[in-house]
Parts: C-alpha cells; sequence; structure tokens
DNA sequence: TGTACATCAGTGAACGCGCGTTCACTGATGTAC
DNA sequence: TGTACATCAGTGAACGCGCGTTCACTGATGTAC
C-alpha cells in the first residue's frame, strides 16, 4: 500500500515534468513506464486510460496550488493583522517562492489544460475552470477586505483585480519559459505588487 | 503561384487553429491535409517535415504580431503626441481588439513554443525568444520615453515594466481559455493600462 | 501455527490503428525557339 | 502559331514504427479459520 502510491506517485511525477515540457499529446506512455521502471500493464493498473492520467494530475496540481496558497497567505496574516499589508506579505512571499526555484517554475497544469482544452473530456476542463475560479474566489475577498479600510484609487472590480493574479502569474510563468529567465517570474509579482501598493496605499505627500 | 501561396496559406491556417486547440504533437498532417483538401504527398510538397510547418507557423504568427503592434502603436501616435497619453490610447485599442474576437482571442503561438519547447529544435526556441524580446524592446522604449516627460511614482525597470505588459497580455489570454471567457482578455489589459497610468500620471489632488 | 483463499501490484505478449515520411508518377501551366 | 521541354503543385500507394489499450497470467502479501 505503501508502494502503491509510491508507483503511482512515481508515475505521476514523471508524467507531470514531461507533460509541462512538450505537452500532454506527446507524452507517451512507454516512455513514462520507462523511466518509472515498470511496464506498460503496470501503468493500466492505476490508470484505466491516458484521459485518467491528465484528470489526476490536474486534479493533484489544482489541491497543491491551492495548498500553496492556503499556507502563503495564512502566514502572512500571521506577520500582519492589516490586510492590505498582508496581501503586500503575501505577493512577496509568493515572489520569493518563485525565485526560490533554481531553474524556475516547471509550468502551470493549468495553463497546459488551457492551451490543449480540446485533448480532454468535459470533466477535466470543469476541474480547469473550477480551479481558476477558486483562485478568482479567494483574491476576490483578499480585494474587497482591503478596500474596505483602504479606499483604492481606482474604481476597478475586486473580482478582475483577482484574475489581475492569476494573469500576472499564470504571464509570467509563459514568459519565464519563452525567455529562459527563471528570475522573470519573480520580478513580474513584484510589479503586481508595486500596482496593489499604488492602488491602495494612502498617498503621504 | 496564386495557389502556391493558396494552399500553403489554407494549410497553416488549419493547422494553426488546431495547434491552438490541442497542441502541435496531437495536431496530424493527416487531420491537417483532410481539412484541406489534399493529400499528404502535397504537404510534403510545401513543407520538409512537421518541424519545418511548426517553424513557418510560428515565424508568420511573431511577424504578424509585430505588425499590429506597429499599425496600433503608429495610431496611437497619430491620435496623441504626448507619450504617456499615445501609450494609454495604445493599450485602450489593444484591449478594444481582443474585445472585438468574438470567441476570444484563440491562443499565442509563443505560449504553445514556450510551454511544448521540447517538442521543437533550437531554430524554432530562438525565434520564440528572439519574438520576446522584441516585445521587450519595444514597450521598453515606450516606457522610458515616457518616464522623460513624467517621473515615476515607483522607480520601476523599464525592460521589467516592458515585461510585464507581455505577461499581461499572455497571462490574460491563458485566463480566458481557461475559464471560456472571452471578455477575460479585454477587461485585464484595461486593468494594466489603469496601473501604467496610475504609475505615470501626476497626482492632482 | 498451518493451510486455503483473496487481493494487490504488477508482467509480458499481442492487437490494430494512425502517425510521419518517402517516392514514383501526373496533369496543368509556363517558357524557349 | 506550333512544338518541346521544364517546372509547379500536387496524387496515391506504400513503409515501418510507436502509440494506447487489452488480457491472461504471476508472485508477493494479507486475511479467515
Amino acid at each position: 500500500m505503501a508502494k502503491q502510491t509510491d508507483t503511482r506517485t512515481r508515475i505521476m511525477n514523471i508524467a507531470e515534468a514531461a507533460v509541462l515540457a512538450k505537452g500532454f499529446d506527446a507524452t507517451s506512455i512507454e516512455e513514462i513506464v520507462a523511466a518509472a521502471e515498470i511496464t506498460k500493464g503496470g501503468f493500466f493498473y492505476h490508470f484505466p486510460d491516458k484521459n485518467a492520467l491528465a484528470r489526476a494530475l490536474l486534479e493533484r496540481y489544482v489541491a497543491a496550488e491551492e495548498r500553496l496558497f492556503d499556507n502563503l497567505f495564512d502566514r502572512a496574516r500571521e506577520l500582519s493583522d492589516d490586510p492590505l499589508h498582508a496581501a503586500l506579505i503575501g505577493l512577496k512571499l509568493l515572489a520569493e517562492l518563485f525565485d526560490d526555484l533554481p531553474n524556475g517554475h516547471p509550468g502551470c497544469l493549468v495553463a497546459v489544460a488551457a492551451y490543449q482544452d480540446r485533448l480532454f473530456d468535459a470533466d477535466v476542463r470543469d476541474i480547469n475552470r473550477r480551479a481558476v475560479l477558486g483562485w478568482r474566489k479567494r483574491f476576490s475577498a483578499m480585494f474587497s477586505q482591503i478596500a474596505e479600510s483602504y479606499p483604492p484609487r481606482d474604481d476597478v472590480d475586486p473580482d478582475h483585480l483577482a484574475d489581475f493574479v492569476s494573469t500576472v502569474i499564470e504571464g509570467s510563468v509563459v514568459m519565464s519559459k519563452a525567455l529562459a529567465e527563471p528570475r522573470l517570474s519573480a520580478c513580474q509579482i513584484m510589479l503586481l505588487r508595486g500596482y496593489i501598493k499604488l492602488l491602495f496605499e494612502p498617498h503621504l505627500k
């Protein structure tokens, strides 16, 4: 039973890296089982078909991302009671997290699913949609709370601002991959942080 | 000769749409020639191999994008001599352009190449890198010029700010595809515009 | 404690299909004289 | 204007390989009595 999860996890780790590097269709079961040192039959013991692998990968990825955001912004709230300051700390922590990845972020499975959605069934597409809506909900609540104490300098919809966070994260990963510049993501997230600061922080002059 | 470019263009249009919907590897030559109503031999008359198709698609896409940005920001400069106002007009025009696409932006081939780069040779990866560096150069020049007249409220590197434009565009396309919300991109670009405005526009109060 | 059976986590061989690529050929159009 | 040849833009058949999937089997571990 420890072994089951071992092999299954090993399959998924290998598959995830390959999918992020060349797409889902180009990642063959053959190469996965070769790297995992099992046979094809072994793969199909763990997953009924290839689509089930996609689903499992995306579900795991989304759950992990959610946990990560939870931890990160919970930690930020521990460091400051003020909602704006906590958000700024959270974004800084996020940037640091990206900066600590030596080869840059390996890529976001949500973006892969978005860009290859004709490959997957409605089930997988729905998981993806819900995940992004979850991010919207999370950050929208954050910005709504900030807006209560800090009237924004610009009249922006909290949902749109929430999407802006996801937009910048997703976009920065694309950019850092395209340019092979691992540090780019962290830098872009700090720019986003600058915007949030500018938008909400009271002007002192 | 009109016919040659016709068929070649038809192949590329069909291929581009398919690649943006499911990735490069999953787009078979078989389905392309079926849709283009030619035989496989016909395809290989126009392209020596599948990688040549990828290269041709990316080159065409990058060139078209460059022309589009040229036209858009040239037009903006016609409408205002002031570099900041011209930039804000340019971003507004860009947002409108996105909003006019009824099904949303079909996707950016640069993002596809970034997320499936293990599929392509060094040649294709280089075209991609240069394209993104081109965007950086374009927008960096724009922001440097703005900064001459309008001291930014925040000390940001023009290159980073330039990348931020690309980041938001790329990210918003990912988001609008993931959520199947065609209008999202335009909205996110307007948020970016709001940031630029906030960053450079003199505070009146 | 020993035996019988069930389940788990795979193996290994086989399958047919679709893929990218090659190549000999062809009919229409263009060019030289 | 007619003929000979070249080029263009493909056709159509064939190729071998790798893909996802199936399935009968297996050896190790767990459970009942």
